[in-house]
This record gives C-alpha cells, sequence and structure tokens, in this order.
DNA sequence: GAAATGACTAGATTAGGATTCTGGTCAATA
DNA sequence: TATTGACCAGAATCCTAATCTAGTCATTTC
C-alpha cells in the first residue's frame, strides 16, 4: 500500500479488501488501520465508526452495480427485455459480488444483524429508485400502462427480482434462473407494457 | 390428556402442543411424552425420529392451510383475483401459523437447520404442485394463455408469492400487503391472461 | 406374545469463570 | 495541528466440568 496514496483514499481501499476477506465480524479496525499503514486513531478521523467505514464500502460497491444495472435499463428491446436483462446482470453482478451479496441475501458467514440490515437497506433503497426512474421514463413514453402505480410497482418488482434472484442462489428452490427469466418476462413485462392497437388483421 | 384417545393421536397432539410452543430444539422427545402420557420407547414406534415427528406436525398444519388455499384457487372471479386471493389468504394464515412461518421464512428462534429446510421444501413442493394444478385447469378452461409453461410458471408465481408474503412480514421492506397485492394483481394477473378477441369495438 | 416402559449411554450441549480481544478514546508525540 | 498507539470497559472467546437428550433395548405389564 503505497503512503503516497491520501490516508482516506488508503483507509478506503484496505476497508474493503480486509471486509470482502474476512467479513465484517472478523475485520478489526486495527486489520484495517495496518493494511492502510496508517494509526489507529487516523481511521476515527475519517470514518465514525467502524460500521460506517463498512456502509462506505458498500456504497462504493453498489454504485459499481447501479453502473451496469443504468445501462441494461436504458438498452434497446422492448421494457420486458430490459427488465430482464436487469434481472440477468444482477444476479451475474450479485454472484461475483459476495460483499453485496452478503447483506441483500443473508450470508451470516460474512455480515449480520444491524450493519447487514443497514446495508441491505440502502441496497434495497438505491435499486427501487432505479426501478421507479425507468417505469417513470417508460410512462412518459407511453411504453408503460398509464395505470401502474410508480412506487408500488417499482417495490414489487423489487421484491420479484430478489426473489428469482435468490432463487438463483439457492439450490433448493428449484428454478434454474434462465426459466425464471423466460417466465418472468412472459408474465410480469405483459402485465407491464402499454396496450396499443394491433396495426395488422 | 385423556388416555382414552390411542397413543398416536394422543403423541400427535402433544408434539404438536410442545413443538408450537417450544420450537423444535428446546422440544424434547420426554416433553411430548410427558404431555402424551406416554412412555418414551412408545414414541418410537410411532415416528423413527425427533425430526420426523416435526415433520408429520409440519404436514398436518400444511394441509389446514392447503384446504383454504384450494378454496381460493376455486372460488368465483377471475385467474388474476383468484391469485390475488390466494396470497392474501396465504399472508393471513401464515402470519397466524408461528410453526409454519418460522420454517418457510427463516425464523430461527423457533426451527432452524437441516429440519427447518425439510419443512420449507414440503411445504413449497405442496405449494407449488397446487399452483401448477390451477395453471393446467386454467389452460384447460382457456382462460390462462397456452404459451405459458405450467411447472416454471408455478415455481416463479410461489417464488413472487413467496416474496411478497415475506415483505409484509419484514417492516424494513416497506411494502404494504394491499398495495402489493394491488400491483400484483395488475402487473401478474395480467401477464398470465389469455387474450380473446375483443367484443366490442 | 405383544405392547409399553423407563434406565442407560454416547455424544451433544450448556454454564460459568478465566482469559483474550476490540472499538473507541485521548494524552503524548512529532 | 495532525498523527499515533497505549489504554480500558465491555464484549467475545476458550476451556472444562457438568448436564442434557435422542435413541436403544432389557424388563415389565397386559
Amino acid at each position: 500500500m503505497s503512503t503516497i496514496t491520501p490516508p482516506r483514499q488508503r483507509l478506503i481501499e484496505a476497508a474493503e479488501q480486509q471486509f470482502r476477506r474476512f467479513g465484517y465480524r472478523r475485520t478489526t479496525v486495527d486489520d484495517v488501520t495496518r493494511a492502510a499503514e496508517t494509526g489507529k486513531g487516523s481511521f476515527y478521523l475519517h470514518f465514525s465508526s467502524k460500521e460506517d467505514a463498512y456502509v462506505a464500502v458498500v456504497e462504493a460497491s453498489l454504485e459499481r452495480f447501479l453502473a451496469k444495472a443504468e445501462i441494461a435499463l436504458h438498452g434497446s428491446g422492448t421494457v420486458p427485455q430490459r427488465l430482464r436483462t436487469l434481472v440477468a446482470v444482477t444476479a451475474d453482478h450479485y454472484g461475483d459480488d459476495e460483499l453485496l451479496r452478503a447483506s441483500l441475501f443473508g450470508e451470516a458467514a460474512l455480515v449480520e444483524g444491524a450493519v447487514a440490515r443497514r446495508a441491505a437497506n440502502i441496497q434495497r433503497g438505491r435499486i427501487r429508485s432505479l426501478l421507479a426512474e425507468a417505469l417513470k421514463s417508460g410512462k412518459s413514453e407511453g411504453s408503460i400502462r398509464d395505470t401502474v402505480d410508480v412506487d408500488n410497482a417499482a417495490a414489487v418488482l423489487f421484491e420479484i427480482g430478489w426473489a428469482v434472484v435468490r432463487a438463483e442462489f439457492d439450490a433448493s428452490a428449484d428454478l434454474p434462473l434462465d426459466a425464471a427469466l423466460d417466465t418472468l418476462n412472459d408474465v410480469v413485462g405483459l402485465g407491464l407494457i402499454a396496450r396499443t392497437p394491433p396495426e395488422g388483421p
């Protein structure tokens, strides 16, 4: 760890490295400061607590996912196709990002209790906002039915996506992601779209 | 506990009473046999193990729920309305039945580990079968689209319903059941139904 | 002879006390 | 003024003796 890098940056990088490797409880503040080559007191110049440091790492990690999710939601294709892509991107990203997955899907070995709930709430809130924005755009464009309540639909879509991705991670659910996405695309996508009068016979 | 009742019945009733009160781990076989006014060895004449006794109680409890679920699925109204009623009945019943809820929604204080997973698998399997039957009937009647894959749709509908009910039990999800049901009805229900040619202009 | 019983035991779990650890603080140092 | 690391209250862990419990089966009862 180069000490040319500013202390705060070093601490954030060290914190991410340690939390990803060992999880929240097993990582000590001394671990982080040692890895950052700084004193323990300096940690508290940048973070109010160990928990706040963890949340900062979650938020930085979440931005990486959200960048991909934005691309999925603004890509080409119909709304159902884009939602389907979003779920696939989510499953893919969370399959790889153990730190995010642990809090959102309850992997207690890495994080549990109040800090896990706080991290999950942050993720849920941001993903729901993203979905709500996409639904609003869809309504403005006329590709989503006017009667759809944006906030409720965003919340429900979040729960649906969450469940499908969780089922992918849970072998006993016996629901392969591809099959789930096909059915979801079929059922939920169709339920969302606006009905335009047919153009042909 | 009347000893006119046959021992097996007494054991089942006592097992249910004890497991509901104390959960799986805290209930001992001695607790059950004492409440049933029978000897410990008699327990093993009727159940192969403590876990099998628990599963017998889960199965009996599940039948009570499934009876209600059948009524919901065979009631009046459109398919979306009936699915909506099913989710509401589920939330209601599981809200009251702590024993079933503990295994299906992960309340570790009452049951956890292999026995909890076994109980959850039984519930998932039975509910999915019920949904698949309903979807098959719907396809035969022409009220569900022919293109819907029954088993996948049943699995996805289970996951969706499970997520919505879980969100009802989890305050931090911030998704009231009524709002979720409205949106679900709107989105999923519409996605399922068969498109009949309009009869009017 | 069949059914019921409860004493027994191997392994699991718990309780309690000693020891160690750790998040956060702040006096000392650079 | 910024940084450091010793300090400490409370939390967590470890160890070991004691207790508990699921399952068995020899004995008793009907």
